[in-house]
DNA sequence: TATAACATTGACGTTAACGTAAACTTCAAT
DNA sequence: ATTGAAGTTTACGTTAACGTCAATGTTATA
């Protein structure tokens, strides 16, 4: 059982972000005696799964969706199954997103060679005309 | 001279996203008699390379300055150099992001593989036990 | 006991780029 | 003149994920 500062720590988040996690029903942390939060092994391990799914760039309520299946379905096939999705998905997300940007970049590189030449002439005849 | 909506629709925008540029200083459309808004060419050829700007993840505030830029300086050198400089900037960020999400899908891939293999397993134990 | 550190709740603020809407004015067509 | 469409200004709302802060309570140490 940890306190809120020591899993904060722990996984290198404010206090203020482990209570948003327990606000949106992401974390349920119990209390001690005197009301202050405790983090249970298995909040700690959901929040392992909280940060990489971040990582993979999910947002809170994706990643929500999934760890609630588990809790749902003990045998973790639903979880499983919405994660496998989830994933797939986000692959294709990433590689459509890595396309995207490749051809913005390829895009750019030649608006910057094009800049690059037109400057390079401004200065010559600026040059010129001192 | 071009309404407000003439030039919405001719850059697929709405009024409202040409009155916010107006209001951040992105653009200077003159009034008519009775106030409404007429933009010119210069103001169409502005808004051509904001978007522009745009569509290669600068930001409205990152666009301005390069606009600005020109405005100041007719030659076009300051716009030139600032616009390469910023451009070289945004070419290595975009490289960054491109290295990132490769990686990144490549995590994702073997994790999608690895809970395939696993899902499979489960339901073959499961229909083992039906 | 005193005190500093840390916890709590409640609530407003931040960010960038608009969206929405009310109240009023202008324009163009009939 | 009337009317409907479109323009204006002003101002609040949206989004996701927190940050900030005040007021108050708890804990641990000297």
């Amino acid at each position: 059982m940890k306190t809120i500062r020591e899993v904060a720590k722990l996984f290198n988040v404010t206090p203020r972000t482990l209570r948003y996690y327990e606000e949106i029903g992401l974390l349920s942390p119990t209390r001690s005696h005197s009301k202050l939060r405790t983090f249970s092994k298995k909040e700690i391990a959901k929040l392992k799964l909280i940060m990489r799914g971040k990582r993979y760039g999910f947002s809170l309520d994706e990643i929500k969706e999934m760890i609630m299946l588990f809790d749902r379905d003990r045998t973790g096939i639903q979880q499983l199954e919405r994660t496998v999705e989830y994933g797939e998905q986000k692959i294709k997300e990433i590689e459509e997103k890595i396309q995207e940007l490749t051809q913005l970049k390829r895009e750019l590189v030649e608006l910057h060679a094009t800049f690059s030449e037109k400057l390079a002439k401004l200065k010559g005849e600026n040059a010129k005309n001192e």
